[in-house]
RNA sequence: GGGGCGAUGGCGGAAUGGUAGACGCAGGAGACUUAAAAUCUCCCGGCUGAAAGGCUGUGAGGGUUCGACUCCCUCUCGCCCCA
């Protein structure tokens, strides 16, 4: 016995925290013979708290990262900061304090709580994406991506708040579509903005070839967010004053061109205003108004009762020949392929229900061939279904697939059209019209026009006292100091832009930076980054599925074409967490009244206990409940590592084999191998549960003989170092108590022999016709032969079999036998 | 409306097509204690039985199989994503 002193987390947990960093066992070196495994996590926004999401996606996190240093791997697990943002100039507005500050302060308080999880952060790779040292490299990105072209300043609608006077980010735009500051209601307008052309990647980010292990479901929403279509663009044509002119529109389903009934543009469209008639103007332009007002969604949502106005122009189908009215709806989108559609409401079902409401002619021109003749006026749904094409002239009887093809041929031959691919996925706008991101690296002048700024010349400081305006507008705007500069071209007076930079794109390069955070003369050297990339695993929430995951891989697709980098795809393995709910089933949120803050556990029953319990919740993907209740749980678990280990080490273990000592030495590899395999598949769950069943044998038999014995001991030994990654404190306590001088987070993994985790014996099920009747224990290389006479034989077995006639014997060998019987 | 995921004791959850409910919480009984807390021991799906045991049971209904929580079909409900 070495102690009887009792579990004070409290205690151990600074001392080892502070013994840890001071001793740098977590800072992964540039220069190891070890295999490098990078282990990241999204990094977390500065909103000044740990919460228990962070300690639900962290602690599990952390875990691996633990088992994968004590597997041989020189892991790197650094942490920092997304720290540009909107709610730090809430902050400053609200209280009077610099964004800076505020921002600042929060990350000193994260950083606390961080390092109270015990967790192995690498804090000498800390990166902060708000100061000058990160944001210059933000800019030089920029302005690669600027110098390839796929940077561009062009016209895009953004949400206008006519009350504040500013552009607002989507976030600040309610439901309801007013602003969530002064309650106006929200506008679309026009207004130069920058965009990344990530539309031009399109077909790269589809292809996953490259990564090794993602969740399917995220794949498959990447891939409905880039939305690609293969159809035609047909040019439709229209006489406007004196010339004839060409409209073009994108159609899935060229098949059914003689279908077309109507034509119908986007309410923004540049044509409305050429074509719309004197009669039709004024019901035009209203509803132009109308729409204008409204959200995307709100506009596609396809319950909505469809709505739109007649120009009173008319359009020339060019296959058909035929003239068709042209209207304007808001189901049409200016952003998703040319703005305009040929209007098919016999094949389309949105079509369909517009002609409906209007009354416009619906003409079948594809029929399925089992199809009856039917007038679709009595439809109650477009058909959408590939047929045989019908009322469509010289083409009348060609089928489906081959319908689309000749069609396309067609327009081709006639110079009318072509095939084409249409993308869902649009430019990404990276312009935000606020104060805290990073400036973007481009000056106006009046001689050369847009002039980016040089690369020697970064970084575009932002300015760190500013005033705020109440509407909340962008200070920038106002701050001549960083307004008014020199053209770098000719030196002449010059306007820096007054825009800065999308957090997205702070956060689309981060995990780069990591492997060389403190180069200042590049943003990272081909060296580190060699050395360390791509991600080899990455572990954040599915809400980043879309936006954060594709920014990030288009990044790495054009800095690996522009010879930046020599892999382009950032991680290779990709985990997504389940989110922690309150005790009542419900995201924890403010309004409900549900939300807990997990410093007050980690308070009463140390970050150890914390940890263990997020993990024991259930499976990390999937979630779960936190219910303080359950902590008790682990929490007694670990009381009862501890009075184990304390009260049961012995400093000359008996080495003489016995067979209780056989029998805990087996139980030993099987855990080991149960505890690997489960913390490979992030099956964390489980793995505490065969620590705890381990734990509770070793108990049982704590006041044995067999307790003085070396493979008793062993299994002590054993249990703190697979408990190690779990519970990192009392790990590292216990095995220091039991004289050991290192650190046990830098010993290796324990390994277990196959053959050690077989029993000798097994118990037998016996099954009469699949119903359990008899059990019994067995040698575990016994044949077949034996096992079918032990199993008939049996007395239990005999008395259900009866009068009734064996039918067969399966026997699944190591398991059960089932003998199947019939009554006579 | 389309797609995906899920539904197992009072609760969280566990089960390569092979002993359903591991592990833990809550609950019950007992030990220790002047008492309580802590700790320890035992019990704990339902029905039935003194017990041994029997029957039944993984959202509902069907199917495949010697055998189904697990595979297939239909339905109900819940969550997520897209519209």
């Amino acid at each position: 016995m070495i102690t009887r002193t009792k579990f004070d987390p409290k205690e151990i947990e600074s001392k080892w925290q502070t013994k840890w960093e001071a001793d740098h066992i977590y800072n992964a070196s540039d220069e190891s013979s070890k295999p490098n495994f990078y282990n990241l996590v999204m990094f977390p926004y500065p909103s000044g708290d740990l919460h228990m999401g962070h300690w639900y996606n962290y602690s599990p996190f952390d875990t691996y990262g633990r088992f994968k240093r004590m597997q041989g791997y020189n892991v790197m697990q650094p942490i920092g900061f997304d720290a540009f943002g909107l709610p730090a100039e809430n902050a400053a507005i609200k209280r009077g304090i610099q964004a800076r500050t505020w921002t600042l302060a929060n990350i000193e308080n994260m950083r606390k709580q961080l390092r109270a999880m015990g967790a192995q952060w690498d804090w000498q790779r800390e990166v902060i994406t708000c100061l000058p040292d990160y944001y210059q490299w933000t800019q030089w990105l920029f302005l690669q991506f600027y110098k390839k072209g796929l940077a561009y300043r062009t016209k895009a609608p953004a949400n206008w708040c006519p009350g504040c006077n500013t552009t607002l980010a989507n976030e600040q735009v309610l439901a309801d579509g007013t602003c969530e500051r002064c309650g106006s209601l929200v506008e679309r307008r026009e207004i130069d903005q920058w965009l990344l052309k990530i539309s031009s990647y399109a077909e790269r980010l589809l292809d996953f070839s490259e990564v090794t292990d993602w969740p399917e479901k995220t794949i498959t929403m990447q891939r409905n967010w880039i939305g690609r279509s293969e159809g035609a663009e047909v040019r439709f044509t229209s006489t406007i004053g004196d010339k004839q002119e060409e409209i073009p529109v994108f159609t899935t389903r060229p098949d059914t061109i003689y279908g077309v009934t109507f034509f119908v543009l986007a309410p923004e469209h540049p044509w409305v205003n050429k074509i719309t008639t004197p009669e039709q103007r004024a019901e035009v332009n209203a509803y132009v108004e109308q729409a204008r007002r409204m959200t995307e969604i709100e506009r596609m949502s396809s319950d909505k009762e469809k709505s739109g106005v007649f120009t009173g122009a008319y359009v020339t189908n060019p296959v058909s020949g035929e003239k068709t009215p042209v209207w304007i709806a808001d189901y049409v989108l200016m952003s998703y392929g040319s703005g305009a559609i040929m209007g098919v409401p016999a094949h389309d079902q949105r079509d369909f229900a517009f002609a409906r409401k209007f009354g416009i002619p619906i003409r079948e021109v594809i029929r399925a061939e089992e199809d009856e003749v039917s007038d679709p006026a009595t439809w109650s749904e477009a058909k959408e279904a590939l047929g045989v094409m019908v009322n469509s002239g010289p083409f009348d009887g060609t089928p489906g697939e081959e319908a689309k093809a000749r069609i396309i041929q067609f327009i081709e031959e006639k110079g009318i059209g072509h095939s084409t691919i249409n993308y869902r996925l649009r430019d990404w706008l990276i312009s935000r019209q606020r104060y805290w991101g990073a400036p973007i690296p481009i000056v106006y002048c009046a001689e050369h026009g847009t002039v980016p700024v040089p690369e020697d010349q970064l970084p575009v400081k932002l300015p760190e006292n500013v005033q705020f305006k109440a509407t909340g507008e962008s200070p920038l705007r106002y701050e001549p100091e960083f307004l008014n500069t020199t053209c770098p071209i000719c030196g002449g007076p010059a306007t820096r832009e007054a825009d800065t930079m999308d957090t997205f794109i702070d956060s689309s390069w981060y995990y780069l930076r990591y492997a060389d955070a403190h180069n200042s003369e590049e943003a990272w050297s081909q060296e580190k980054m060699e050395k360390w990339l791509p991600v080899d695993q990455y572990v954040g929430g599915v809400e980043h599925a879309i936006l954060h995951l594709l920014y990030a891989r288009f990044f790495v697709k054009a800095l690996h074409d522009m010879g930046h980098l020599n892999f382009d795809e950032p991680f290779k393995r990709l985990f997504h967490q389940g989110m922690v709910l309150g005790s009542d089933g419900q995201k924890m949120s403010k309004s409900r009244g549900n939300v807990e803050a997990p410093d007050k556990y980690v308070d009463k029953y140390g970050a150890d206990t914390v940890r263990c319990y997020m993990m024991f919740i259930g499976p990390f993907e999937a979630g779960g409940l936190f219910r303080a209740d359950n902590l008790e749980g682990v929490w007694r678990f670990l009381n009862r590592v501890w009075s184990l280990v304390g009260e049961t080490w012995v400093n000359k273990p008996d080495t003489r084999e016995t067979s209780e000592s056989k029998a805990i030495e087996r139980l030993r590899h099987k855990t080991i191998k149960r505890v690997t395999e489960d913390l490979s598949h992030f099956r964390f769950n489980t793995a505490l549960a065969a620590l705890m069943e381990f734990n509770n044998v070793l108990i049982k038999q704590q006041r044995d003989a067999v307790a003085q014995s070396q493979a008793y001991r062993d299994a002590l030994q054993t249990l703190l170092q697979l408990l190690a990654p779990f519970a990192p404190h009392i790990a590292e306590e216990l095995w220091h108590q039991t004289g050991h001088a290192n650190s046990i987070h830098t010993t290796e993994w324990p390994a277990y022999v196959e053959e050690m985790t077989r029993d000798d014996i097994f118990t037998l099920v016996v099954q009469i016709n699949g119903k359990v009747r008899e059990r019994i224990e067995v040698a575990a290389d016994i044949s077949e032969e034996e096992v079918r006479t032990l199993a008939l034989n049996n007395e239990r077995v005999q008395s259900f079999i009866g009068q009734a006639s064996v039918q067969k014997v399966i026997y699944i060998p190591g398991r059960l036998v089932n003998i199947v019987i019939r009554n006579n």
